[in-house]
DNA sequence: ATGACTGGAGTTTCCAGA
C-alpha cells in the first residue's frame, strides 16, 4: 500500500502534475491539501481508476483524498466534536476503507505568532487529539496526513537557531504536535530515520530556498501502531519542487506492507 | 546589479502563505 500527501497550493495550477504523480507513483491514496477551489471535476480520476473526495471552498484552503477504494463513514471538519468551526470543514477530511481511517488534514499557518489566528492554530491542533480521543482507538489503522504547518524537531528546519520562535518553529507549536501525537501516532519518516538531517518538504518561493535547501519538514504522515509495524519506506519526492511552475511543498510518499504486497511475492 | 515569490480575488492592488 502506498500513501503520498502533497499541499498543492492551487489544484488547478497543480493540476497536470497531480496527474503526472497518480500515473507515475500509482499511490493507494493520494492526499491533497490547498487545492483553493470548491469543486474539483471527478471524472479524470474515474478513468484512472479512483475515487476523489474534496471538501473545498473559494480561493483557500481544501482538501482532497484521491483514493483507489470506495470511503465510508467520511468525516468533514470537526465532525462530532466542534461543528461551529466553519474553517475546519475545508481543513479535515477523512474516511474509513475496510478496517483503515485515512485523514487529509490541512492545519492553519498561524501567523503572525501570538495572534488570534496563532491561537487557533494551537486549539486546532488540540482539538485533533480531542477528536481522535472520542471517536478512535491507538489499536486502529489510522494515518492521518497532511501539511501540519509544524516542523516537529530542529533536524527538520535548516537553522533550527533562527527560526526557533518564528512560525511553524515556534516551541508552543511543537509542543501541541507532540501532545497530539502522544495519543499514539509516530512520524512515518522518523520512524525509519529517526536523527537524519536536511529533510524537508516545504521551501519558500523567494530567496532561491529550494536551490540552497533552505526548507522545513512541514508535511507529515502520522500513523498508528499496526501501521508502523508494516511501514517499509517513505520519501519526500524533490524532484517534484525542481519542476516548472511547482507548488511550495514537495510530496511525501509512504509505503507499507499489506496483503496486496504479500499476494504479489507469494505469485 | 549584492536583489529577484506565488496564487486568488477581482480589478490594477491587496491578502495569505510559512
Amino acid at each position: 500500500m502506498r500513501v503520498i500527501t502533497w499541499n498543492v497550493n492551487s489544484y488547478n495550477i497543480r493540476k497536470p502534475q497531480v496527474e503526472s504523480l497518480l500515473k507515475e507513483k500509482e499511490p493507494d491514496f493520494l492526499l491533497l491539501q490547498e487545492t483553493k477551489v470548491e469543486f474539483i471535476a471527478p471524472e479524470g480520476f474515474q478513468k484512472r481508476g479512483y475515487y476523489l473526495y474534496h471538501a473545498g471552498g473559494k480561493g483557500r484552503n481544501g482538501v482532497a483524498i484521491i483514493s483507489k477504494y470506495p470511503l465510508e463513514e467520511l468525516k468533514i471538519g470537526f465532525q462530532g466534536l466542534d461543528e461551529d468551526d466553519q474553517q475546519a470543514k475545508e481543513r479535515i477530511l477523512g474516511g474509513r476503507y475496510k478496517d483503515l481511517w485515512i485523514f487529509s488534514l490541512y492545519v492553519p499557518n498561524g501567523s503572525p505568532v501570538n495572534s488570534d489566528y496563532f491561537y487557533y492554530k494551537i486549539q486546532f491542533l488540540y482539538k485533533l487529539r480531542e477528536l481522535l480521543e472520542k471517536f478512535f482507538t491507538p489499536q486502529e489503522k489510522i494515518i492521518l496526513g497532511g501539511d501540519f504547518n509544524v516542523a516537529p524537531e530542529p533536524e527538520d528546519v535548516f537553522d533550527p537557531l533562527l527560526l526557533e520562535g518564528q512560525i511553524c518553529f515556534h516551541e508552543r507549536e511543537r509542543k501541541v504536535l507532540k501532545y497530539l501525537m502522544e495519543w499514539g501516532l509516530y512520524d512515518a519518516l522518523r520512524v525509519l530515520y529517526p536523527h537524519k538531517r536536511g529533510i524537508f518538504t516545504w521551501w519558500d518561493y523567494q530567496f532561491s530556498s529550494f536551490k540552497r535547501n533552505l526548507g522545513m519538514r512541514l508535511d507529515h504522515l502520522l500513523i498508528t501502531n499496526p501501521l508502523k509495524q508494516i511501514l517499509k519506506e517513505v520519501v519526500v519526492d524533490i524532484k517534484i519542487r525542481a519542476l516548472p511552475k511547482p507548488s511550495d511543498h514537495a510530496p511525501v510518499i509512504a509505503d507499507f506492507e499489506d496483503r496486496t504486497d504479500i499476494e504479489e511475492r507469494i505469485n
